[in-house]
RNA sequence: CGGGAUGUAGCGCAGUCUGGUAGCGCAUCUGGUUUGGGACCAGAGGGUCGGGAGUUCGAAUCUCUCCAUCCCGACCA
């Protein structure tokens, strides 16, 4: 992409606004733009970045054998009515009429329509497990939207339902999901931790918060250090093979948010120098219900024995558009944001220091085509503009890898290559830095 | 919903206390000079001061009211 094409209205000073560093870079950088009160428009930058984390989502859902759809944002109320939510759900819910006055409403979760869709087609057994998902815009009615996209009034999600036809197998779908939840977070570049978490509203015996460490997290969290380090189980996961053993391997250990900490058994299972008491933001929850909703909205299976029994489920979320938040809280310096390669929304850029220069031109041009070529996905720096004011903005929206191409080094042959994670720059031929690119991809 | 605050040019702010017809920086536009870390000179455009009502000869400024946004708390992906 050529920057002087692209819509990137990058703002130099900070919107007053904006408290935390994540929806400030976001707002700078041109990512987003507020247009109500917990309502957001995702411009083009912001948006390539959505984009990346819903397929990394979609691909490890995919892997764990999870099968998308795609469900609306405004539901009839009388589905709500069936499982007892509409009255118990609250102001949180956004209430709607139609034109001919029917009780609508836009969606906060979509248990009860996904129970519906189940409870149409599904009679047997034989046709379970099957975990279905979506990712869709969601609306919950918060009193406070605050921190920018962290959390919004609108945002999207990932939500999945697991249909089991018994608590042993329900526990195994939920298993699954434990696993996919790690390797999804590891490949954004995000150290997520599973947490022992309050069933709340939804309800349940089993559930888990996923938990990124970040100084601005919105709850005190608190954990073994071991588990802070345990690597996700990876991808080449047999997600058909028995996954007790990878979800035992984490549980053991203490992990507990404010609600469910307990100080003395902290202290009692967690030596003193492995306890970790940090600030949290959410990014996934899991839970396994049993038949909370199946049993009212009369979701039922045939078992092998020919009983009818209610479905067992569970649900699965991960807050998509609010990782966005969390990834940038995680990952940015005083100068910008520093994304992770695979939710950059460009993995690398070419920054043309003397724009009109026939030499730089014909250099910056060239590489562009090459880093192209090799699915680099670069945004060159085409604007005429000085070479401070471009690489300040190379810096703020975060692009892993930039080759620097100005007339003073063409002169002797070389361009440089520059790293924002880790600032350095190098000075080498073309040929070598797309080769130390190439490599890095 | 309770407590606190803000609303003046695209953005960041001053002016409000003490009423006299709106200003600064950045951004934008034109021309020129520039170009290795957010350039400089000269010129220009842009605001019914959140909306409404009132007090007054006169309101950004005082009063009432409504609205929007932000911050702290209880709730949540």
């Amino acid at each position: 992409m050529r920057l002087s094409k692209f819509f990137l209205p990058v703002l130099k000073e900070t919107p007053a606004e904006a408290k935390i560093i994540s929806h400030q870079l976001m707002l700078r950088a041109g990512m987003i733009k507020q247009t109500g009160s917990g309502i957001y428009s995702w411009l083009p930058l912001g948006l390539r970045v959505l984009k990346k984390i819903e397929n990394i989502v979609r691909e490890e859902q995919n892997r764990a054998g999870a099968i998308e759809l795609l469900m609306p944002t405004i539901q009839p109320a009388d589905l709500w009515k069936e499982s007892g939510r509409y009255d118990a759900y609250g102001k949180e819910m956004l209430r709607i009429n139609d034109r001919h006055d029917r009780e609508m409403l836009f969606g906060p979760t979509n248990e009860e329509v996904v129970t519906d869709i189940f409870r149409s087609y599904v009679k047997s057994y034989k046709q379970l497990p099957l975990n279905l998902y979506h990712i869709q815009w969601k609306f919950r009615d918060e009193i406070r939207p605050r921190f920018g996209v962290m959390r919004g009034r609108e945002f999207l999600m990932k939500d999945a339902y697991s249909f089991d036809v018994n608590e042993e197998e329900a526990r195994k779908s939920y298993y699954k999901m434990f696993c996919a939840y790690l390797n999804t977070f590891e490949r954004m570049g995000l150290k997520a931790v599973p947490m022992r978490a309050d069933t709340g509203p939804i309800g349940g015996d089993l559930s888990h918060e996923f938990i990124i460490l970040a100084e601005t997290g919105e709850s005190e969290v608190y954990c073994d250090s071991e588990l802070v380090n345990m690597p996700a189980p990876g991808l080449g996961l047999d997600f058909d093979s028995d996954l007790l053993p990878e979800f035992e391997k984490r549980t053991r250990y203490y992990a507990a948010t404010e609600e469910m900490h307990d100080q003395s058994k902290f202290e009692a299972e967690v030596p003193e120098e492995r306890r970790l008491s940090a600030r949290g933001i959410e990014v996934g929850h899991i839970f396994n219900f049993g038949t909370k909703y199946s049993e009212p909205m009369k979701a039922k299976v045939m078992t092998p024995e020919g009983k009818e029994v209610p479905v067992h489920m569970g649900s699965y979320g991960v807050g998509v558009s609010r990782l966005l938040g969390g990834i940038i809280e995680a990952c940015h310096d005083e100068k910008g944001v520093i994304w992770p390669d695979e939710v950059a929304p460009f993995r690398s850029a070419v920054v043309n220091l003397r724009q009109g220069d026939e030499a730089c031109d014909a250099a910056c041009e060239d590489v562009y085509a090459k880093l192209e070529a090799a699915g680099l996905e670069p945004m060159y720096d085409d604007r005429n503009e000085r070479p401070g004011a471009k690489l300040s903005t190379l810096e703020l929206i975060g692009i892993p890898k930039a080759i620097v191409i100005g007339p003073r080094g063409l002169k002797n042959g070389v361009v440089e290559v520059k790293d924002r994670m880790t600032g350095e720059t190098e000075e080498m031929s073309v040929d070598a830095a797309l080769n130390k690119l190439s490599a890095g991809a």
